[in-house]
DNA sequence: AACAAATATCTTGTATACATGATATCGATA
DNA sequence: TATCGATATCATGTATACAAGATATTTGTT
């Protein structure tokens, strides 16, 4: 292996970093960053999600979960609440108002750079890609 | 975009952390990182860069470059020297027999790890999808 | 009821990434 | 030569990721 771009490790970092800073830039005006765009999503298809089920559905170490969760909180686009079944462990994560209406406003930046990204490529292998990514992407892979 | 895993940045930002932490898991053992395995990497092919020079081969932002440079230098696999021609604004990495002693098993961990991924997908996609990361971690894509 | 095991969250420490700005140095020019 | 613009590095602050461990709480068992 020569080419350092030749080691997938190195190769599928730099895309994602690449990939990352161009969603940044798109959620950048909404004060909100690519994973807590991710965390957002989850609450907008199901409000009131612990921490440890958003760190399950999202991949997201609990000790993440945690720093993402305080400064969506801080932003005021979430509050913490307890949770009503009264297991004092839990805390639920709910959508503000705030937090509700960002919902379309970022949808239609994170597919317009689906769109983009799409369209570089090709919409062919841009199928291909995502279903390369996505079998890597799998925990147990 | 109902699934979360239908955007681009959070696909490969998964797919991405799984194959960093089989990277992590093949070069645990030598006690280095995939970033500082790149880093080592390219001392490999030119010894004596300067931060700046590294930087820009592996696209790395020279403030991250700093830090992986301290703890090679720390683990003792690289050293800082002056610059020859005087220059004193130029640290120059240079790789210790220790540093160099490496190239051969980190680079086979790497490329274990690369069969092993072309495997589980296939040498045809793989070939597909290592194109497609080209492409998209190329800067101004 | 008392205790053990499991669970949810948070904390701490390390590594990386990036933006911004500080510092030191160099090269060129007025 | 004095200074300005460019360059190399380092420092700082924020965000993420992960390992390891601490704490509080719940649940199951005896």
């Amino acid at each position: 292996m020569d080419r350092i771009e030749d080691c997938i490790s190195f190769l599928i970092g730099k895309a994602a970093q690449q990939i990352a800073r161009r969603a940044r830039d798109k959620l950048a005006p909404f004060g909100v960053t690519p994973v807590q765009y991710a965390v957002l999503h989850a609450l907008w298809q199901q409000d009131g999600q612990s921490g440890s089920e958003l760190g399950a559905r999202l991949a997201i170490d609990s000790a993440t979960i945690t720093g993402i969760v305080d400064r969506l909180e801080a932003a005021k686009l979430i509050a913490r609440r307890p949770d009503q079944a009264g297991d004092r462990r839990i805390n639920r994560a709910v959508l503000t108002e705030h937090g509700r209406s960002l919902q379309a406003p970022l949808d239609r930046a994170m597919n317009e750079l689906n769109r983009e990204v799409s369209a570089e490529l090709g919409q062919n292998d841009a199928r291909l890609l995502w279903a390369g990514l996505d079998r890597l992407g799998r925990v147990g892979a």
